[in-house]
Formats: structure tokens, sequence, C-alpha cells
DNA sequence: GGGGCTTGCACAATCGATGGTGCAACTATT
DNA sequence: AATAGTTGCACCATCGATTGTGCAAGCCCC
């Protein structure tokens, strides 16, 4: 309220105390002791620091050393909870070590995720998760060039390190899961069990194969028309499932969806039918999400390891001799309604209040 | 690969040109025609530095102009529907303006906020937008000692501009909503409808406030009993709903909760019972979540209006004459078994690849 | 009491980009 | 041809923190 004025620097601070900038600088940032500056002195300049609200200009900290102590993730999206789980967690990470996570989404866009990847390498960013990159041997050239640690996580590359889950694994495991719950009431027919969403990523073709060995081995056949690839998109899942829907008056018994994104997708269809319609339905999703695990009909879902994924990352990235080559990260198959704890459990609460009136409301509410 | 060299600098591009570092950096940040360079020299520079993939270094550029070009998004947490499509509508927005988001999580914490809110400082964020704080005030404090422009979403201060949803309204909408649907069957006595969740912030305190209201109206009374707060926790959400089922043998007809968290504590408690336990429950939630609403129950949700949230944010923020008041924003009430379009459908996404075998995995899996 | 060692700090260059100012070399004018 | 005005650019201080180096004062010892 008083001072409004701007941040203090080591020179304000140098002024107050009488010591020259460098021994303030030395004392704030805990080199006083190989500076030999005394005991007296680092007290002093340590107060005076905690009275004027000191903070250090990161900025020009970061250009000096010319590292800045900003991690970032590149993400695609922030909106699902499979991206949203890893964005808290990473966050939750590199607190953990000190340092300043730094989040940015390029949308799923090779040229979006050059120019994202420049402009933290602009802030000077230390190290670089690679998350979901569409192109991440793009991504790779331009940290090379900037000298930038990164590490590629949930899409590999073959130009830098790679965390993925195991597509492939969890592809099968998925697969046979659906194909042994819907077994339960009568054997599964290969043209009833379908693929829904996916495109030309690592991902979607890992469990595409998945997909295929499974059904080949357990349903005897494996017909292309069960394919279904619709991209990342809810609106053209939508239409796939319509256009399913006017041709064959039905959905198929079973289906496996590429993502919750095309899971989105299948909603928007569903919305045009009673839950009765799908009484017999059985679904397997990739990624996991705690309501879609509630759906009105069996949801068998897979979810990938994050903490898992990122803890080797963190690993890999601090390893400067990391080869690029891929790491596979097992992920989990979640059963039908299936609850899982997540990372804001980590987070506490304050107590809650014991019930009661509470009805001081602050704001007047225009009646 | 062949050049793993440093970032290029001015200086670098002032030796290869034969003009001045002055003269690169002119060129380079567009101030050129104001400085009177000749166009020439202008196309010799610029092609330069595309040749060299020259970029600017932010940091000694912010600590030049004491401006980043970052805009700050103080959340409390990631992961779920509301604060995801948030941050994804923040990201687009801020970098509509050519600017660069940074986002970053403060679970909630009072003290995490004012600490995160001070490590963005540091970087010289220009804007900081604060959400969902519990302690926005203190935060203000900080922003306010630094000079720098803030406003508060979905939280309200004392101290600064706020934008946040009309919760009373919003509580008073769902709260109906839920006695008309259950009333479809037969009329709701005051004590079959309770409310779940929900602390002692502003957003609970409006909530509870047309809970009461509306209840209070419609059924004639409003037991103290039918509150229970349980924090923005699913672990306690979940132990609150085993306590009373414990005491009661059932769970009440209706139910208000007051977060998509609680939601997920309740799905906890869910996955002890069948769908067929929960066939005439009732449920009204704060936010929305498209899988919630597909839940096997009917679920009215309340969706905040994020883009109209941060579009008024964003004009409050460039007005250096607002005040410290609210802005109320009208929320949503979305129906049950309601697929409202996100900000992932504004992302384009590749046309998918025909069907037919696409089984060239690149990894060899480990049989 | 003088040489040598330690203690405690100040000085100044530096990181990369910016922008105010100064000044040659031209061009135009009378 | 001398003066005035324009064009085109270079010079240099600056933003705030870091760090290699230098140096005075104090202390020890013979």
């Amino acid at each position: 309220m008083k001072r409004s004025g701007k941040r203090k620097t080591i020179y304000d601070l140098s002024a107050l105390s009488g010591c020259s900038p460098s021994t303030v600088s030395a004392v704030l940032n805990g080199s006083w002791r190989k500076r030999r500056i005394s005991e007296k002195t680092a007290t002093l300049v340590l107060k005076l620091a905690d009275s004027q609200q000191y903070t250090a200009n990161r900025q020009a900290r970061g250009l000096r050393r010319s590292r800045s102590g900003l991690v970032g993730l590149l993400l695609p999206l922030y909106d699902n909870r499979y991206f949203s789980s890893l964005a808290q967690t990473f966050e939750a990470m590199v607190r953990a070590r000190g340092e300043c996570p730094i989040v940015a989404s390029a949308s799923r866009d090779p040229r979006a995720e050059r120019e994202t990847a420049e402009s933290l390498i602009a802030y000077s960013v230390d190290e670089l998760f690679i998350c979901g990159a569409t192109d991440p041997d793009g991504v790779h050239e331009i940290c090379e060039k900037a000298g930038l640690r990164h590490v590629n996580v949930d899409l590999p590359g073959t130009r830098a390190p790679s965390v993925i889950s195991d597509n492939y694994d969890g592809a099968c495991r998925l697969t046979e899961a659906v194909i042994r719950h819907c077994a339960a009431t009568e054997p599964l027919r290969p043209e009833e069990l379908y693929i829904f969403g996916g495109r030309d990523d690592h991902a979607s073709r890992e469990r595409l194969r998945g997909f295929r060995a499974v059904k080949r081995t357990l349903l005897g056949a494996d017909p292309d028309v069960c394919i279904q690839p619709t991209g990342y998109s809810a609106n053209n899942t939508r239409l796939a499932f319509e256009a399913f829907f006017a041709r064959e008056g039905r959905l198929p018994r079973a289906i496996i969806i590429n993502s919750t994104i095309n899971l989105e997708g299948f909603l928007r269809f569903m919305a045009g039918f009673p839950d009765a319609a799908f009484k017999d339905l059985v679904v397997g999703c990739y990624d996991y999400d705690p309501f879609a695990s509630f759906l009105p009909f069996p949801v068998i879902m897979i979810r990938q390891n994050v903490e898992a994924m990122l803890a080797r990352a963190f690993e890999i990235i601090a390893d400067p001799a990391a080869a690029a080559q891929i790491h596979l990260v097992a992920p989990e198959l979640v059963p039908p309604r299936t609850a899982l704890a997540g990372p804001l459990d980590a987070l506490k609460d304050m107590p809650p209040r014991p019930a009661g009136r509470t009805t001081d409301a602050t704001v007047a509410h225009p009646a």
C-alpha cells in the first residue's frame, strides 16, 4: 500500500547495508562462505533482504548464468485427464527438485511444437520434457542446436531418449480383456469387435498392432473393416459412429477406443439415444478417466503409469550419457467401475468447518 | 548434428554481417525503420538471422525492457476438467495475443500461492491471472509491491478486480433443477436433499446460500443436517458418504455435490455397490465434466463459462483504471447426458489415414 | 619490525538486447 | 561553394546478478 515502488535489487540492498553489490549478491545466493564474507555481514544483508522483501531478478541471474531454473513440459493439450494428470505430476516433481515448472501446449501441431520449443528455449529453460509430440525429432533438432537437454515422453523420437507406455502390451491386454468380458455372455465373433480413433502416430500404431494380433489369436480373424481411425477428434469420432449406425442400424458389440478424446466423441453419439440402447455394449479405452470408468456400460480402461514414466524421464534427463533409445513403461489395466486415486490425493486439504450456518455471504447478490 | 554449438546472438550476426550489434538488434526487433536503417541492411541481417537460426534471448531482452512477454496463470491444480479447460482456454487466448502463457499451480495452499506468485514475479511475468486462490488478497499484496497487473478469477479478492461465476445464481438454478427432476417421480421432502463438499471459500458459501434459499422456498425447510462440507478432497467425500450410509442404510434421494473432485469421492463410494443401487438417485454437481454427465443416474451439472470469464478478465487486466470490484459471469445449467464441445474442438486434427494395414511398427516388441 | 599468511571485502567485466545520442557522408539549396 | 538538412549507422550506457581478481588490514612468527 505505502510503497508501490519497483522491485528491490542488490544495488538497493548494497546502498542500505553499506556493502558492495557483489557482497550482497554472494550473501543472497549462498556463495558467501566460499567468498569469505563474514557471518556478521551475511546476517545483516539477509535481515535487510527479508525486511525489504527482496527477490532476485531471475532474468538477470539467468542471463549471467545462462540457466534459468525453469524446467519445461511441452504438451499437446491440457484438457483431458491423462495430460492434466501428467502436468500435475510433472509440476510436483519439478517443485520437489526446487525448480520452476513451465508448461506449454502445442496442439499436436508439428509447427506449433517447434515454435513452442523455440519459445521455451528463448526463455532459457534448463531442460525440456517433450510429451506427446507429433514430431519429436523436429523438436529434438531445435533442442540440440541450443544445447538443451531433452527427453521424449509418451511418443518416441529416434534422436533422443524416449519414455513411453508399452502400448502394444497394453493393447493386447485391453483387447483380451474386452473379448473375455464379452465371452461371458456369448463368444465374440471377429466382426463384432471394432476399434475407433487413432491416427498415424506411434501410440496408435502400436495399439492397433496389439489389437490385431490378439484378435487374430483369440478370434481367428481380423477384418480390416473393424479398424476405424478417426484421428484425435471428438467430432470426427461422433461422425464415424453416426455413419456406422446409419449403415448397420446398430453398434458393434464391443468397441475399443483409442483415447478418451474419441470416447468423448462417443458421448456425443450416445446423447441421441437412451442408456438402454447401450446395455449390451462393452468398451475398452485408452487412458484412464475416473468418470468414464463409471459409464452405464462396462468400460475397461488402460491407465498409463504417469508417475513411473516421469520418474524414468527425470532419471534419463539427468544422465548425460543417455542414448536415443526407447524405454517402455507398463500401463495398467483398469476394470470397469474403478475409482483410482490420482495426483490430487497428494494435496492436503484444509480441515472442513463443522456443519452449521455459514450463510455469511460477502457479496450482495443482485436480487 | 554438425553444429551443436551455442545459441547465436546479435554479436554473432553483427560479426557476420559487418553491422554493429545495435543495428542487428534494431532490425530484428522491428524498430529499424524508426532508426533509419536501410532496407538493404535490414534484408541482409534478416536473411542472415534466418540462415543462422537466430532466436533472441528473452532473458536479456526482458532484463533490458523489464518485461518478459510472459503472462502467468496461477491455478490451484490441473487435474480436473474445469481447471484443465481453463488452462487450455487461457493458453489459446494468450497465444492469440502473441505472448507466452506460463501456468503454475499452487495446490490451494495460501503459502504455496504466495511463493508461486513470487516465483512468477521473479521471472518478470507481465500480467498475472490469479485463479481459484485461497488467499487472493495475500497474492495481491505481493503483486502490488512488484507493480504487477493482476486479476482474480474464480475466487474473488477484496483488493483487486475479480471475475467469478455467479455461484449463487448457479446454485439456485441447480437446486431447483434437481428438485424438479425428483418431483417428476414424487415430491421431494427437505430432508431428502443433501449437499456434500465445499469449504469456507467464497464459491462454496455462495453455493450453499443458493442451496438453502431455494430449499426453503420450494421445500419449505432447510435442515442443517443436510449440509455436509467435506472440503475439496475426494477421500474425505468418500468417507462422508460411507459414514452417511453406515448411519442411514441408504443414500439421500438427491445430492448436490460441490465440485467434480467431490464427485470423484462419490465414485469411490459407488465402486462398492452395483449401479442398480443408484437407480433412483438424482445428483447436481458443480463444474461440468463430460463423462460425469453420462453416469448411470441423472447428473445435472453447472458449467462455468470459462471463455466468458477469461475474456472478461483479459479486458479488465488491460484497463489501468479497473476497480477492485467483483464481476459476475452467469454459469450454464447442463442437463444430464449432455456432451458439450470444449476448447479441444478448436484444435484441428490431421485427416485420418484411410483404414488399412498399418502394422509397420517401429519398435520391436520384446516378445 | 618485517615478511608472509589469512580475513574480508570491493572492483570490474560479463551475459545479450535495447535505445538515446552522436557523427560521418550525402544531397539539396541558394 | 558554403550552409543546411537528411540518411544510415556506430557507440555506449544500461538492465540485475554473477564471479574472477585484486588488495588493504589484521595477525603470526622469528
